[in-house]
DNA sequence: ATTTGTGCAAATCGTTTGCATCTGA
DNA sequence: TCAGATGCAAACGATTTGCACAAAT
């Protein structure tokens, strides 16, 4: 079930105590309004853009990561400065395909990692990523 | 068994099909004279400003990227901008202290992961990435 | 002699910040 | 009203590039 109005986006927001603010429901729109996406910061600006909701790239920043501490996005690393994030915030594991530099979801249901050695002393597993690297068969 | 001297190095840059300069064997007994290392380029820079071998960090650029294309180096991506190479060229999996920046390895033997999906048509898998985030136990 | 590598400084990329202005409750 | 949000432009950090000079075969 994805909130596609704007009605429920400024739900979302105030529940996760956010101020629903035009820029942000119309941020939320376009992140909520259809399944899981994988978005970056410019990618996200250059939509805004066409929907003609004018947002500037420094909102777009803070909006992606005040999103990500209330828990409505998850970053994934990938490489270089380039930041991803993820509007499905389970847990689960990604495919990098390194030729489009898209991110996909893989079905955590399938995946098992068996034999993860205890955390270092004093410290605590947060998470574990998984990162399949892809390349185009042809190529190599 | 890791090379120590630069003769060591001169044959190992040799076999590798690169021209055993100055900076470059100076920096292969940085990087392969102890065991594994992690390292980043700013790192590996003020070692060797530290050793009195002064190498330009365009140099370094340069050096830990042919060093991976001809398979001396991996490259591991963590996060933000910071590029981490790793002297451990083996399949093997990473723990990353958030706290203090740090990269371990990871047995590869103990770790097992199972129910990985087919890369989708016309992909291959180069490579998995695990990266298990650490957090201080304390904190959180 | 010819090819390849090096160093510097300037340029680039994604991201962050300072600060004046605006907006939602 | 007024804390909080936004936009702009400048600042940033890691990395890269262009090009003159130096070193390796």
């Amino acid at each position: 079930m994805h909130p596609s109005t704007g009605q429920d986006i400024v739900k979302l927001l105030r529940g996760a105590g956010l101020r629903p603010t035009r820029q942000r429901v119309a941020l939320g729109v376009l992140l909520f309004g259809s399944g899981d996406r994988h978005v970056t910061a410019e990618l996200l600006h250059e939509e805004a853009q066409a929907r003609k909701v004018p947002v500037s790239l420094a909102t777009i920043y803070n909006t992606l990561h005040q999103f990500t501490e209330v828990g409505l996005l998850r970053e994934v690393a990938v490489e270089g400065a380039k930041a991803y994030f993820d509007t499905n915030t389970s847990n689960h594991y990604h495919f990098f395909c390194e030729h489009s530099g898209k991110l996909m979801d893989i079905d955590t249901d399938q995946i098992r990692i068996e034999g993860l050695p205890e955390a270092p002393d004093g410290m605590t597993i947060a998470r574990v990523d998984v990162l399949v690297r892809l390349v185009n068969t042809s190529k190599r």
